[in-house]
DNA sequence: ATGGATCCCTGGTTGC
DNA sequence: TGCAACCAGGGATCCA
């Protein structure tokens, strides 16, 4: 589900609830996600105060005053929601961001300053972990990323560089967070329908102009997605729980048979598979 | 190194 | 209405 837009929604949302606030109780409900949760997390995480809530690529790390840094990916389905302890559960109060138990509640924080972080993920492809914080970086789930593509280090003469010589689609290769890190389905779709570049070319054979274009599209997208508080299709929520809203803006993804929007085209968006995932572009304006 | 298929898991939607 | 097949914002791992 959540890419980096998404991600970095959810980041925005839990600072004001955990950052510089203790964690007055953790609460392993249930310890396997998508690998067991760290030997005693629990123990370990009660008490600790969280210093700062980071990002890198889909990964949210929050860095606690005993020298250590709690790894959190949401996988497809994850949430990280905040409620208030004190607040009463109302059923069927429509607004009401976390009913008291929900199924799937896999860890729940408690923290000071009242607020309830709760991580719920129906699928478990979510993960935690702990790392000592001075070697966070090396962590074998971020050791191999790529260069964030909001960061200054992204830019055309970058992704040129690592597109040189390559044959896979550039769909594919947009994917590959090694190349660069926090894209996912969604917003490789768009960017390349944005960029008017076909997805099944290889990406050593796109033009220097239109990788410039990329990158700057790229970009814009991220931003323009986080400033809509990401994109809503199932199990995606902000912190607060309320939905994002790009989705609405999507010019190609799940749009498949609708007429592209862009101006002039009167192509019609298609969907093939790349790699077993979706791929929705326009034939006609990306080439 | 690179590219492809497979698997992890639950739940919503679609088609018969 | 029931049930099976298919699909989903990710990504590690194994194989050619």
């Amino acid at each position: 589900m959540p890419e980096l837009p998404e991600v970095e929604t959810v980041r925005r949302g839990l600072v004001p609830a955990m950052e510089r606030k203790r964690i007055l109780q953790a609460d392993v409900r249930r310890p396997d996600l998508r690998w067991p949760l760290p030997e005693r997390m629990a123990e370990r995480l009660t008490g600790a105060r969280v210093e700062r809530l980071r990002r890198r690529s889909k990964y949210i790390l929050a860095d606690l005053d005993i020298g250590e840094t709690l790894i959190i990916h949401l996988g497809m389905s994850g949430r990280m929601t905040v409620s208030g302890l004190a607040e009463a559960y109302v059923p069927g109060e429509f607004h009401h961001a976390h009913p008291l138990t929900l199924k799937h509640d896999h860890v729940v924080f408690d923290m000071e300053g009242g607020a309830r972080v709760t991580f719920n993920d129906a699928r478990r492809f979510g993960a935690m972990d702990l790392i000592d914080t001075a070697r966070a970086e090396e962590h074998p789930l971020l050791a191999a990323l790529g260069p964030e593509p909001l960061g200054n280090a992204f830019n055309a003469d970058l992704l040129a560089a690592r597109l040189k010589g390559r044959k896979g689609p550039i769909k594919a290769l947009l994917l590959d967070q090694k190349l660069v890190a926090g894209l996912g389905n969604i917003y490789v779709c768009e960017a390349l329908h944005r960029a008017g570049i076909h997805p099944e070319r290889a990406g050593g054979r796109i033009g220097r102009a239109r990788i410039e274009l990329l990158a700057v599209t790229i970009r814009q997208v991220l931003q323009e997605a986080i400033e809509a508080g990401g994109s809503s299709l199932r199990d995606y929520r902000q912190a607060d729980g309320e939905l994002g809203y790009f989705q609405h803006t999507f010019r190609a993804y799940d749009r498949e048979g609708a007429p592209c929007p862009t101006a002039g085209c009167d192509g019609t968006i298609r969907r093939i598979v790349q790699g077993g995932r979706s791929t929705y572009f326009c034939p006609r304006c990306q080439r």
